[in-house]
DNA sequence: TAAGTCATGTAATCGGTTACATGATTGC
DNA sequence: GCAATCATGTAACCGATTACATGACTTA
């Protein structure tokens, strides 16, 4: 169901072609949800099908054609309804975190390794986050066009969610840093 | 790949049934992988045809007789190898995200009420967290055994990135409620 | 000459959810 | 009597990923 809603949200700031989605999907909204274009062709097709998009072909020179879509007003009603919906608590599944829980089974010493090469990706990741904030930049919270409102708070709580996630690792290392001279246990 | 690591993970304790790993699915790796039944009780089966776990009829009065795993050598071989694995950054999905990157289309009054209700929701959640974090209770971090090392900080990372969804969701109230008084207006 | 970008798709597969089935026992 | 718990599954479906295809243009 997200997928529609994502790809209306984007279209409310104007017409997108499939391809131009596909890479803001690697920005904004992509922070909290994504689709590869093999997924979002057909979806855009269904919207039109529906009546919530409408598209229209643009013929280019010097590159493919391409067909921009516009959201209706039917497709509108049916964002801004869904945006007010209540949602059901996300449940995370990260690779990462089934790792840790299995972290007392190997050498403190691997683990911290492991742990301090995936927070360096995270940090990576912040870096990106604050690189798009400073673009909304001088801006106080208040001052944001509603336009941008939505963008603006996703961002922020991407910038926090991997700001708790390098205090979490910071705390986790200090915690296996104390078990470096003791040898790996198996459970139980 | 991930769930048949959370289960092998779920076995170094001892063996276990897919009923009970069903359950402990609820809780525990829960909080960073689940699955259903229907989705356990295939995978177990896979699991012991490649040899990584071993399935013993245990017939029960009373109740139905159940078969209960356990991990094998190779099975404990390569859960510790993965375990080590790089990880790629988890791409969150998440549907309430979505629906704030359309905020700015909406009533403000409407989102702050809806944001609100899904921090209840959070702080439901924390509260659960604090009450298993209190069975760890009196073991200052480094004490505990090594057996639990793993759910202790997957639970630690729990609690925190709830917390920084509250601190984020007070955020982005005070956001709101600073345009109450503004009307909705659409994307440009 | 090779890689990358623009642009749109199909096909096969996989991971996961929903719905459904069965059947005994225990607690309200 | 009804719902919940214990216990294990099958079948249909859906959302998403991987792999593959095409083809022109641009940049290294």
């Amino acid at each position: 169901m997200s997928l529609r809603f994502a790809i209306l949200g984007l279209l409310t700031s104007g017409e997108l072609s499939g391809y131009e989605i596909t890479r803001r999907f690697e920005q904004s909204v992509g922070y909290f949800w994504h689709a590869r274009a093999q997924q979002i062709y057909p979806e855009l097709a269904r919207l039109e099908s529906e009546g919530l998009v409408i598209g229209r072909a643009v013929p280019q020179a010097g590159r493919p054609d391409k067909r921009v879509y516009t959201i209706t007003s039917r497709g509108l009603d049916e964002l801004t309804a869904w945006v007010l919906t209540p949602s059901p608590l996300t449940l995370t599944k990260d690779e990462f975190l089934v790792k840790v829980w299995s972290y007392g089974l190997v050498d403190p010493a691997a683990a911290l390794a492991a742990l301090e090469q995936h927070r360096r990706q995270q940090e990576e990741r912040l870096a990106a986050y604050r690189a798009i904030e400073a673009a909304f930049e001088g801006a106080h919270p208040e001052a944001v066009p509603p336009a941008f409102l939505g963008p603006y708070l996703t961002l922020r709580a991407g910038i926090t969610f991997v700001e708790s996630f390098l205090a979490w690792a910071d705390d986790a290392a200090r915690i296996l840093r104390a078990r470096l001279t003791q040898p790996p246990q198996s459970a139980s």
